[in-house]
DNA sequence: GAGTGGTCTAGACCACTAG
DNA sequence: TAGTGGTCTAGACCACTCC
């Protein structure tokens, strides 16, 4: 009998209803990180409905974030994500100078265990919204760094650096898995290229499933794209950043001049 | 009979291969902006399968954002959503001594018809974060306007303004639906408080069912938050904007001066 | 093997939209 | 009123996890 709350009239459906009856328990406190949510059979017993409401209920209490399933074990609430807080500041050169990266820089701050796997360093042909960026004509060899961040642990964040060939030629430890104190970023600045400003654009979009295996997410979960070009004083891009995070991972904070 | 893809093991989903399927035919330009999809009865004929099996491709064809459903008419293939470019540029002075409010200076690059209906003006007692940024102490009574921004008919943006009383209350076109040329950035640099910098903070999350009403989207669908506090060239913080925004529909640029 | 989540079915009933 | 999507059921079978 598909009636709606307390036989009313078209109203909240069940599965809502009991999906927020479960997130409640969570924020309130019943349900405690780490704690296993109730298994579905047990749920559908407590709710005396069927075992597809149980299901799509569970469905928008994954959604929240809350929770984290996994196949034969079960739900288990998650601890809360402490969130990684994005600021402009992390590129500041003193920073640098003092031989932290801008990763570093902001963990710092946090207190957090960042590691950081390489993936791959070496020539690649320019994809074409990268090749734009850079100002070369698309296919052209640039140097690829990819690289995945890990928090506590777990996958938060793929990043690919691409930087032209002609100005990586000559700075060997940008073939390198560690670039040296301050990261490349320094090691550009040690070559001549003063940085005047650096562009972000972001935007945030449902995780396609071969990300969401990539940072452990489920599908459909947001992430957010950000794509960031490093321009130096004389005008040119001499990086551009691509990167992937897992959106309940990070604030991002930015400061705008106001100018005329 | 749960068997996978052609009898093969445990191989992908039969509703994922139909999803798949259908956000195919949209990119491929079968099926075109403005087409309708296939009612589901009709695809649980084409595909052979119940319709359960169905009901779950079609949710995740709508998570793709490439389709929005509507109760008794059918699925409707979307309009790329012709995204909004939010630069830090639209803060520019000289935009508001043309007599243009932040919105219009970038509605003007894009082209896009924006409309704002305004919801609410009028005092409020501050919320907990809110006043934190204001540097008063909750509860106090702020002005808060509230508004809803349209994009060629369809809302994309809700948007709430906090400022402080003693800021407010010589200014009485901060009360009024028109604030006048400029918006209310303008009015407020006409009474002295001049602007040296914004800091916006934006995280992305999925959208809550109220909001998602809000915004008509589907629940979960990825939103971004964003909170702006302006900040005089006194120090003080004139003003906090508490914005909700479709993620499909922006995206974000800043410019990160370098600095050391 | 017992218990868990994941997929699929077949059918009932409801609510919204349109002619 | 006919057609559409939305909710719910009751039960089958599969795949993963852990003992």
């Amino acid at each position: 009998m598909g009636t709606a709350v307390g036989g009313g009239r078209g109203a909240v459906p069940r599965y809502v209803q009991i999906a927020d009856d479960l997130v409640q328990q969570i924020r309130a406190g019943v349900l405690k990180a780490g704690d296993m949510v109730p298994s579905e059979s047990e749920l559908v017993e407590r709710y005396g409905v069927a075992g597809g409401t149980i299901r799509k209920a569970m469905v928008e209490v994954r959604a929240s974030g809350l929770v984290e399933t996994r196949h034969g074990k079960g739900s288990i609430v998650k601890a809360r994500p402490a969130v990684r807080h994005r600021s402009s500041d992390r590129f500041r050169r003193t920073h640098r100078q003092e031989g932290r990266a801008a990763y570093l820089a902001e963990s710092a701050q946090s207190g957090a265990e960042v590691k950081v796997s390489v993936l791959f360093i070496g020539p690649m042909e320019a994809p074409e919204g990268i090749a734009e960026r850079l100002g070369v004509t698309a296919g052209t060899q640039v140097l690829a760094r990819r690289r995945l961040y890990f928090r506590d642990g777990t996958p938060v964040e793929t990043a690919t650096s691409y930087l032209p060939w002609d100005v990586v030629k000559d700075i060997p430890e940008l073939f390198s898995e560690n670039p040296g104190p301050g990261g490349i970023y320094a090691r550009l600045e040690d070559h001549g290229h003063v940085f005047a400003e650096y562009v972000e654009t972001l935007q945030a979009r449902p995780a396609a499933k071969a990300e969401a295996t990539e940072l452990s997410l489920t599908p459909g979960a947001p992430v957010v794209h950000l794509l960031r070009d490093a321009v130096t004083e004389e005008g040119r891009v001499v990086e551009v950043c691509d990167t992937l995070m897992a959106a309940d991972q990070f604030v991002f904070e930015y400061r705008i001049p106001a100018r005329d």
